[in-house]
DNA sequence: TTGCTAAATGATCAATTGATTACTTTTGTA
DNA sequence: TACAAAAGTAATCAATTGATCATTTAGCAA
């Protein structure tokens, strides 16, 4: 009796002929190591990343020992789950919708955030996030200097040019303060909702569309003050 | 030789009388308790909550099994460490200035975040309640609904009230929602600037300042609408 | 069918973990 | 000054941890 006995094994007709697609056994290296990093990440997301290697492989439903085919190490193992995760939320059609100017800057940024959550606004990418903060500043640091130059910096950018203020590519710390508001601010609701399990309101669209209306009132406002405080220093 | 020879001893005159305060060797059952609340909050801070017992006791001077005299387990100090940087970092005064009507609203609530930010943005406090929220939700779920009732639905009121609009009791999800995003934005402030490291504005009262701005430029509105959806409604 | 490659296992190691016990030493007081 | 209460230690345990290695076995090709 092998271990695999109990599982269903490909049936075959009275001819003989496999009726249904033969189960494999064992899995492809690829597919495998894939298994094991969205396992990883489900239990890292769930516990920390002080989460146990036995865990993980008892959700793939393999031995332990196996992991380290595949992963030299458990931090080899936590950097592939950094790499998943941040990776496969993260779509590479979003920057150019921000630069068509087709739709107004407040259009653009709305549909953006609405998508940038619909696909980052869950425990798992949420947890993994602030873990990974905790644990290792520079994976953060990354992402959010990703954030600023994808995002933040061009909403600035796009919204100068609607209003018709100089097209300068520089944007000041204050400037990027008040954009960080904004994705601060809805992080913290993904945060309360997904992490902190609060009642908030479901209906994040609102809650977006709140926010942008939020940097749009005073957005003019600190271009020109920064436009002439740069004036006063030049 | 005992293991405390290298201390240095209560030094004596040449009529033998003591002049110098004489050091205990033993700590109070009082003072060594919170020698170790202070050890276990740092070190958790630093690593997290699975940080191990041995390492707080090294940070205190003592041996690990004597924090077994003064909690029954790890989770007890974990608790004691919650309760110990929550209760430090809550200002009882605050509320008083809320409620100080000679002030306009937005000048309290200037004061109060600069007070606020000041009390608790660093490294020690911003960390353990990340991990606090991610190892369990409930301590963070009491603390957001302190922010709310003590902070943001004044803030509603008091403003609403400011506006010479009805004074009701009530408020909303949406009108609790803006407020929020001026807390989760500043938060996420703390978060990027004293656990992910990044170079930031480090003018924290401009910051608080801009954040205000953004909501008092769109409060007024979500308030109107607020009030005529009830109206709709009822 | 045979045989090779690689996926996967079982047994195990050393280090670390939270926690317990019996013992020692300090300190205030009768 | 003797003594009891309490602060503190040393030794140790069982469980868990990341990691290693020899062995087994599934799957594919000749």
């Amino acid at each position: 009796m092998t271990k695999f006995d109990d599982q269903i094994l490909p049936k075959t007709g009275s001819d003989g002929a496999i009726t249904v697609a033969p189960r494999r056994r064992r899995k492809s290296s690829e597919d495998r190591m894939l298994d094991i990093i969205e396992a990883a990440a489900d239990h890292f997301a769930e516990v920390g990343f002080s989460g146990g290697t036995r865990d993980i492989a008892k959700k793939v439903g393999v031995t332990q020992p196996l992991l380290y085919r595949y992963f030299p190490d458990k931090n080899s193992l936590i950097e592939a789950v950094y790499k998943s995760v941040y990776l496969e939320s993260w779509n590479a059609d979003w920057d150019e919708g921000l630069q068509d100017r087709t739709q107004c800057v407040r259009t653009r940024f709305d549909r953006f955030y609405r998508d940038y959550t619909a696909a980052n606004f869950n425990p798992r990418w949420l947890r993994i996030s602030y873990f990974a903060g905790l644990r290792d500043a520079q994976i953060n640091q990354w992402y959010n200097h990703l954030i600023e130059e994808l995002i933040l910096k061009p909403l600035v950018r796009e919204h100068r040019v609607e209003l018709g203020l100089p097209d300068d590519a520089y944007v000041s710390t204050e400037e990027l303060e008040i954009a960080w508001q904004i994705h601060g601010g809805l992080l913290h609701y993904g945060w309360r909702r997904h992490v902190l399990n609060l009642p908030v309101s479901n209906n994040i669209e609102h809650v977006i569309s709140d926010a942008l209306d939020m940097y749009f009132a005073v957005a003019e406002n600190v271009y020109m003050r920064m436009a002439r405080s740069n004036a006063d220093i030049d």
